[in-house]
DNA sequence: ATGAAAGCGCTAACAG
DNA sequence: CTGTTAGCGCTTTCAT
């Protein structure tokens, strides 16, 4: 029995009786080939499960129909999310992804970025760590690059992130009219864009509300020592506002196991909404970020660069939903609103 | 100002004033160097920041160190964590991923089945759609494979899944102690293995409980009207059990919309553990699926087969946990569990 | 309209 | 130990 091989362009070209260059040529639909020759081609292409080798084809032409893609964590439903949508998007226009995820981690990132580049992917779309982000990038970096949702301390790319501080300052103002005298922001650091451009959000808003910063960390016990003793005390604060999605499930658990109850001893809110805070009760008021449409520009943006379009870098950014809920809503004004419907 | 240009093996062989082949031969560890021809080459691949070209590596060397890998939806967490663990086990020996998403739709999974062979990956490892998946496979498939979570109805592949029925099973009896007499069991599709076994796994539990099974596709409503039905009436359910997570989604949302307490009104069990159901209250009852070593056995699977491995193909199957949490517990099961305690 | 041949970057085989 | 050379599968001139 022989051994079944991978057929090559040339097992095609014998079993069609043409050369090699009129396979390439039907299969590019490059030069014009006879109707006669273009059929017995696509015939022994499909008897032979014939697939061209993408990086012998790269190798040659030097067009990759392929990107790289690295992210933070693959276990976030918001990378998650936007992986499978540049996947979707990617894969209309042709494109393949390579994705690694750097976990978190300045070192892995780097280390990643380094190796990716032995793929030779025609752009990279990447989520970085933290703002540190361009000092990892390898010398003689210059593949058409786009950097979405954290934004970097400095940077020459194409940026896409969400509009951070006014919807963070929605929030703040909300709770300032639902009656918060003392609210505590949390959020894994400060180190991380999002997480500070949320932060100024709250502290741009002038209002009754008192607002005090927490940060906890990527520890796996999401720093909840730390949290309990805000949480304890002569002034505990009336409400929490968690700037990520990690905070967030750290952060209810521990209001469930204090035994507070929400919204009457605490009030509650996320940023990064998740499908189950619109499952419990109360609700949880949350801001909804269009991840979808992030990475859809992300890669829209990145096309464009693929192509060669020149000009400034630019630097997007997509406007969030704030969605109000029972957590929020305290008594009175949870009657007020029962009235005005 | 020249064009920056990707550093080649050629490039770094004349910097450091040596041949390509002892370049390579630096790189790759293969013949003996001499330290000062090695010192000078790494040197020189310093300097230029050089990294190989695996295309052109793997279309010499007949090595690659790619794996692809299909699944049906990135977006669901429990492939997310898939892919996730399985890209960490992947990097540590040496080979990336390219991630493709079928989508749930069998017609997305040909065709990418199909182009993924275009990167002439070193091994594959596919979570299919449904259990037609080996009629999808393209002619001529002689990749090492190995099949996760989704069995086939028929397969001559690598397996590895969850012991959905004797999981699924533990539920069933625990519903019957605790004094449960009619169960709507509903999952997405009998069509795939995990919800099939599941049932079967219900059905073969004798015991008080008289268990229903409904099915209510992918459609984004989860069948909401069929669900009501079930849900009205006289003999309305005493408990319901979600066999997947989209299910489980659904129904939970359901529940909170016709305004049924959990448990008093409704017990309520899920198969595929969620964050957020640890987080509710009452927290549900779920069985919770070794995702991670379930990545983990998929890749020391596929490892042994891309090493050449002969011999029949395994079928592994990993134990799942049970939780019991306040979802599925009575007044009368709590009020006995905490004199136990 | 078709084919022959060169060469992309790399590694393996072999010569020195 | 080191260098030379062939050729992986493909696309692209350039003849014919």
């Amino acid at each position: 029995m022989s051994k079944p091989q991978t057929p090559s362009i040339r097992m095609v070209a014998e079993r069609a009786g043409v050369s090699v260059a009129t396979v390439s040529n039907v299969l590019n639909g490059k030069a014009s080939v006879s109707p006669d020759f273009a059929e017995r081609v696509t015939k022994a292409v499909r008897e032979l499960g014939y697939v061209v080798d993408v990086a012998a084809s790269r190798l040659r032409s030097g067009k990759a129909a392929l990107v790289g893609t690295v992210v933070p964590d693959l276990t976030n439903p918001m990378f998650a999310s936007f992986v499978s949508t540049l996947e979707h998007a990617a894969r209309l226009d042709g494109f393949d992804l390579v994705v690694v995820s750097s976990r978190n981690d300045p070192k892995e990132e780097a280390d990643r970025l380094s190796n990716i580049r032995s793929w030779r992917p025609a752009g990279m779309i990447v989520i970085p760590c933290d703002g540190a982000f361009t000092a990892r990038l390898p010398e003689g970096w210059h593949f058409p690059t786009v950097v979405a949702d954290r934004i970097p301390d400095v940077s020459a790319h194409d940026l896409v992130a969400v509009d951070n501080g006014p919807a963070s300052a929605r929030i703040a103002r909300h709770m300032g009219e639902a009656g918060i005298r003392r609210c505590l922001v949390v959020g894994t650091s400060l180190a991380i864009s999002n997480v500070r451009e949320r932060w100024e959000g709250v502290l741009s808003v002038a209002g009754p509300t008192e607002f005090t910063m927490a940060e906890i960390g990527f520890g796996a016990d999401g720093g909840a020592d730390a949290l309990r003793q805000h949480l304890a005390g002569e002034k505990r604060p009336d409400a929490l506002f968690a700037l990520d999605h990690m905070t967030s499930l750290a952060l209810y658990r521990l209001v469930g196991e204090l035994g507070l109850s929400i919204p009457a001893d605490m009030a509650y809110a996320s940023f990064d909404e998740m499908e189950w805070m619109r499952l419990v009760a109360p609700g949880l008021t949350a801001v909804r970020q269009p991840v979808e449409a992030m990475a859809e520009a992300a890669w829209s943006l990145l096309v464009k660069r693929m192509k060669g379009e020149a000009g400034e870098p630019v630097n997007r950014r997509l406007e969030c939903a704030v969605e109000i809920r029972g957590s929020t809503l305290r008594q009175e004004a949870a009657s007020k609103r029962n009235e005005a419907a």
